[in-house]
RNA sequence: GCGCCAGUAGCUCAGCAGGACAGAGCAGCGGCCUUCUAAGCCGCGGGUCGUGGGUUCGAGUCCCGCCUGGCGCGCCA
């Protein structure tokens, strides 16, 4: 017997887990009659039926068990219903359509899972899946070679919202931030400010074929004459125009970086991992293991031996022996298994794919274990207003920074909208929408259902209507069934957390709060389900409710980095 | 040409581990504020799930072919 299935995290007791349970029992008790008699592992799922009529909770373990047990599945079904515990958490169980089993739970049942939520708090809402496991989340990593673009965001925005959800759900979160400052780019970068910087002193020059043509390189040039006048004419070497070009685009992706709410804890870079040896501790490596190979005067990575569809330059030709990109990005790599995280995340853009395939396959072949490192793509952004795309070239540094886009929308909407979408879907950004404060903006949506609640506790104060400090004294049952309905989506809450931090999809949160507030909002809007009424005892079970969503909703928005306003 | 990702309503996208009649928002039209915030709510339509096969009791979901779009296939990162 399978199950919980794979995938699922100890030491979380989720409905789902205790109906799992229950009906692994069930099996057992029906093999012991003898009513069921295969002996196959029967790998069966818990779900919620898309049609709230056929319950709350269904499985179809007799449907995928029919087959071995020679008998039709609403027989099986019937069987293993037959043998469930009797339990007052349960109103009804029937066997549906092929052959589901389907649970309606009791209010009673729904009344204990909301006071429990109460009693719980925190834990309830963020429940403990990673105490003393250690995650690093790599991401963002952007070399320091212009501003941040909007493409930048989504890496952002999603990895740190990775490394908030494996925070609050206890693990230790490291966020790092990699980037090569060795390579050739970062040349090309001295040399654009050299160009820029002889340029404004009025001497000749040739700009850089593929030099970064932003305006940014001619501030960081105009600041190098205001520091050092013309002392600088004659420096050839392209680190003097480098260094100080890294440092201030740096400050200035950090600048960006704190208005998105987004911190890193450690910074690794190229240079250093090649001052500590690290590189050259890899290459020594493929060479006892017979996987490089000289050619060109450059030195590959054989590809053959790795199932890679070719070789790979790892050290590049001419006097100083540079490594390229991938060389530096394995040892680092290693360098991370080596601190011994239980997780390891990445999140990289599509256009990265190739080169980690790489560095995972050459990371197998030295013998180190890849099971820890989960790798989050993300494909490009695009930007439209009002359906228009917005034009953007990085070549001419004619593109729409991130700086932009937040002074345009603000870190709330900007980060909401980069969650809104699957990594693995083009994001299609509309300004249009997203700098409308409107109803249709979901960002807003879900911010008022959280204002709204915090009015209505105002209110409550104002009127003198108080919670208990025990749950256990407020009157559940005088809840009506749309009441108990929206309880069920708080209830849900901490198996949507779960779910986005098992399959590392954020996504998920968004759309949860966006039904969640939706659901509010027309529970609200109903003259029928006044919180604050007359009748005390029915006014504190509503309050109490209201406070359970407004919880949710202020745990998911600060989970997503996204402000949770008392007023709006 | 090869590899990866995607193709679901006019538009932007969900669809949890294959499950019971395919969902949401936007856009369009029409309604609702002496009432805890109208940044809200209610009503009305609209889809051969790109396409052709296959596996299965059951396929938007898995497998294969084809079509379309994005990304990659540098001694760039």
């Amino acid at each position: 017997m399978v199950y919980p299935a794979e995938g699922a995290i100890l030491g979380v007791n989720t409905t789902k887990d205790r109906l799992t349970e229950m009906i692994g029992a069930a099996l057992a008790r029906a093999r012991l009659s003898g009513r069921i008699t295969g002996s196959s592992v029967a790998r069966f799922i818990i779900e919620l039926p898309k049609d709230p009529t056929h319950g709350d909770y269904a499985t179809n373990v007799a449907l995928v068990m029919a087959r071995d047990e020679g008998k039709p599945a609403r027989e099986v079904a019937a069987a293993i219903k037959n043998e469930l515990a009797a339990s007052d958490e349960f109103s009804e169980v029937n066997v549906g359509g092929p052959g589901f089993i389907n649970f309606r739970m009791a209010p009673k049942f729904w009344h204990g899972q909301l006071r429990s939520a109460a009693e719980g708090a925190q834990a309830f809402f963020l429940p403990k899946l990673g105490s003393g496991k250690r995650v690093q989340v790599e991401f963002l990593s952007a070399n320091p070679t212009g501003p941040l673009t909007v493409g930048h965001g989504r890496n952002a925005v999603l990895g740190d919202t990775i490394a908030r959800l494996y925070e609050a759900t206890g693990f230790e979160v490291t966020r790092e931030y990699y980037f090569n400052n060795g390579g050739r780019q970062m040349k090309v970068l001295g040399a654009s400010v050299r160009a820029r910087y002889l340029e404004a002193l009025g001497e000749k020059v040739e700009f850089p074929e593929d030099g970064y043509q932003g305006q940014y390189i001619r501030d960081i040039a105009a600041d190098l004459v205001n520091r050092h006048g013309r002392a600088l004419v004659a420096q050839t070497d392209l680190e003097t125009f480098r260094a100080p070009a890294e440092q201030v685009i740096f400050a200035d992706i950090h600048r960006t970086c704190e208005r998105l709410r987004v911190h890193f804890d450690v910074y690794t870079n190229e240079l250093d991992l090649i001052a500590q040896g690290k590189v050259a501790d890899v290459m020594a490596e493929l060479g006892r293991r017979d996987l490089l190979v000289e050619r060109d005067g450059a030195v590959w990575l054989r590809g053959e031996p790795l199932g890679l569809p070719k070789d790979e330059v790892l050290i590049r030709s001419g006097p100083e022996r540079e490594p390229t990109y991938r060389t530096p990005d394995i040892a680092y790599h290693i360098d991370k298994l080596k601190r011994g995280f239980d997780v390891i995340v990445g999140v990289f853009g599509a256009d990265h794919i190739a080169e980690h395939k790489t560095v995972l396959a050459v990371l197998k072949a030295l013998g180190h274990s890849t099971a820890a490192i989960k790798t989050v793509i993300y494909q490009f952004v695009t930007l439209t207003r009002g359906g228009q795309k917005v034009k953007m070239s990085t070549r001419k540094g004619e593109y729409i920074t991130l700086d932009q886009l937040l002074d345009e929308v603000g870190a709330d909407v900007a980060r909401f909208f980069f969650l809104m979408r699957k990594s693995d879907s083009h994001l299609d950004f509309d300004l249009e929408l997203a700098t409308r404060q409107a109803p249709e903006n979901p960002v807003f949506y879900v911010q008022y259902a959280h204002a709204r609640l915090a009015s209505v506790f105002r209110e409550a104060q104002k009127a003198g209507v108080a919670l208990p400090n025990d749950p256990a004294a407020i009157q559940l049952e005088l809840l009506s069934e749309e009441e108990i309905e929206l309880g069920k989506r708080i209830v849900r809450f901490p198996e949507v957390i779960v779910e986005c931090v098992e399959e590392i999809e954020p996504h998920r949160l968004p759309f949860y709060l966006i039904e969640l507030a939706g659901e509010f909002h027309r529970y609200y809007n109903k003259s029928t389900n006044r919180i604050i009424g007359t009748q005390i005892e029915l006014s504190l079970a509503r309050l109490f409710l209201a406070g359970l969503v407004k919880q949710a909703l202020k745990h998911g928005l600060t989970l997503l980095g996204v402000d949770a306003p008392e007023r709006m």
